[in-house]
DNA sequence: CAATTGAGTACCATTTTAGTCCTGTATAAA
DNA sequence: TTTATACAGGACTAAAATGGTACTCAATTG
């Protein structure tokens, strides 16, 4: 399925309902109900987004949750990487790859090729893309062309 | 980490391997041996590829499997759904979605999009790409602007 | 018919994921 | 300074997915 964990997809909607209106402070408890999620889950990855470094909180009175830099500088590699860890296809395609296969392999360098062009993708999606309800459709040139696949047959 | 099951890796594996000697046709264990997996989940993933229509296998004495069809012809996309069922980011980037948070969401949409975008690219990859073990590296275009994002703060 | 090799199914162990709860701590407002 | 608010952190549990195994059946070849 390549799917993306629930609660990934959780961090995903709770950073648009914040980056929405950006300026405000969200308390876990009110964007919970916004999104109609279980209230400890939401909270849960809202810690996470704070230690990735996504998310500013505040605590006490009127405290909640802001975003720490610009929607359109947050991207959704970003938020992936913040409750899944590094977007990899492979355990091999990861910094501390010990797959102890790798001589048998033979797939390990063009997995990691595929891997790193999913990544710029995500890279090139930003929470302000994700965020705005009503898309306009413009074609949007993302930066796949840098990847080298092998050749084979073609 | 929006990675593969170890199933898929195991397939990517396996079919590379009968690619690269595509008219012969391989016992299970033989394959298994090869690639230095167990035997008997090796033996799995392979009838799921018979079932997705990537392989075709003959029993009893010589027998064996052989791709169905060219390796120009499978796609990284097509190993992966006959492991993993389809490529699909969210629950609700497939056809049956049957998320009941739409309404509050607000995301849904975008996220097919970027799904879509990363079936296409796993689609233009090929067994063939996946098989060469001495990639040559050249640029390869992938039909990525096809995709259409919003352009919130463009 | 016997040997080989895949097909199918059922089952179990492990790991991952999701969700809950509790206690602690910082902040703001009264 | 007290109190209510709200995040921080960690421990714990339940459920599900995943990976791996075992066993029996079916087909093909010589």
């Amino acid at each position: 399925m390549l799917k993306l964990s629930r609660l990934t997809d959780y961090a995903a909607v709770v950073m648009a309902q914040i980056a929405r209106q950006s300026q405000a402070s969200h308390a876990a408890a009110d964007l919970a109900d916004a999104v109609q999620l279980p209230h400890p889950t939401v909270s849960k990855t809202l810690k996470m987004l704070v230690k990735a470094g996504l998310l500013e909180s505040q605590r006490g009175a009127q405290g909640g949750y802001r975003l720490a830099r610009p929607a359109s500088q947050i991207s959704a590699a970003d938020i992936i990487s913040a409750i899944e860890g590094p977007v990899a296809m492979t355990e091999c395609s990861q910094a501390e790859g010990d797959c102890e296969l790798v001589a048998t392999c033979g797939v390990a360098d063009n997995w990691q090729r595929v891997s790193l062009a999913i990544r710029t993708l995500l890279e090139s999606v930003t929470l302000a893309h994700l965020a705005d309800t009503t898309p306009i459709k413009l074609p949007v040139q993302l930066p796949i062309q840098s990847i080298s696949l092998s050749a084979a047959t073609a």
